[in-house]
DNA sequence: GGCTCATTCAACCTTTCGGTTGACGATTGC
DNA sequence: GCAATCGTCAACCGAAAGGTTGAATGAGCC
């Protein structure tokens, strides 16, 4: 039986690194082009380029070419089936804003300028 | 600058493998032995040990020895961080728990007989 | 004490990951 | 046309992941 292709692993790869969810805070405020996604980070172009790969395979961001520039954009849509199967392990309050906003908090202050 | 332990790349990577994403949906239902935990699944052992290794470090589960019995329990506290972190991607509805049941299934019927 | 069962440890292997560098194809601007 | 810019590709590297097997540790049973 070809067994479901598994959707939800190569997600909770791409979060696994600090460095994509980084990639992911900046391109919630809007949509970048890739050298700028690149430019606060202390590593190589063709770096970011293979962690912006890695997002766009698990669907969590998308890229469009427009002139020479590729504009990449996020896709929420992905991080909802892996947010909806994490609901299941303990009966969590629905949302808690507060403790996101720490928490984003600190991934932003640890996550671009720090490896 | 102490650059903040990173909890959160140590428990999407725990998530990001079905074995280990099954075992956490077995605890779901009850506790269980390591050599029980191990017995769905077609892989050594030592193989099971060794993810609920990466489970107990990323603090999603917690093993408690009892006479010559070790006994995994699920800590869903862990999952809760991970869980806060993603909701700040995309406005999702709360919770769709038809869409959990959904992905539960999915995951229960492709994990333990299919690596 | 000695056997058995539960679990981990240690060594090893292969594949993947995360990074580098340098060359390359497109695209734009002068 | 030519040069600079944007981004990826290809080859390479060291380290970590995920699995194996076999030996070792520890607790319980008789």
């Amino acid at each position: 039986m070809t067994p479901a292709p598994d959707r939800l692993s190569p997600i909770f790869a791409a979060l696994a690194d600090p460095t994509r969810r980084a990639i992911l805070a900046m391109l919630l405020e809007d949509d970048m082009a890739v050298t700028d996604v690149a430019e606060p980070f202390q590593m190589s172009l063709a770096a970011i380029s293979k962690h912006l790969q890695v997002l766009a395979e698990a669907g969590l961001i998308s890229r469009e070419k427009r002139g020479r520039v590729i504009w990449c954009k996020l896709e929420p849509d992905a991080l909802k089936a892996a947010s909806v199967w994490m609901q299941g392990f303990g009966q969590f309050e629905p949302v808690d804003l507060d403790a996101l906003e720490r928490f984003l908090e600190v991934e932003l202050a640890e996550g671009p300028e720090e490896a």
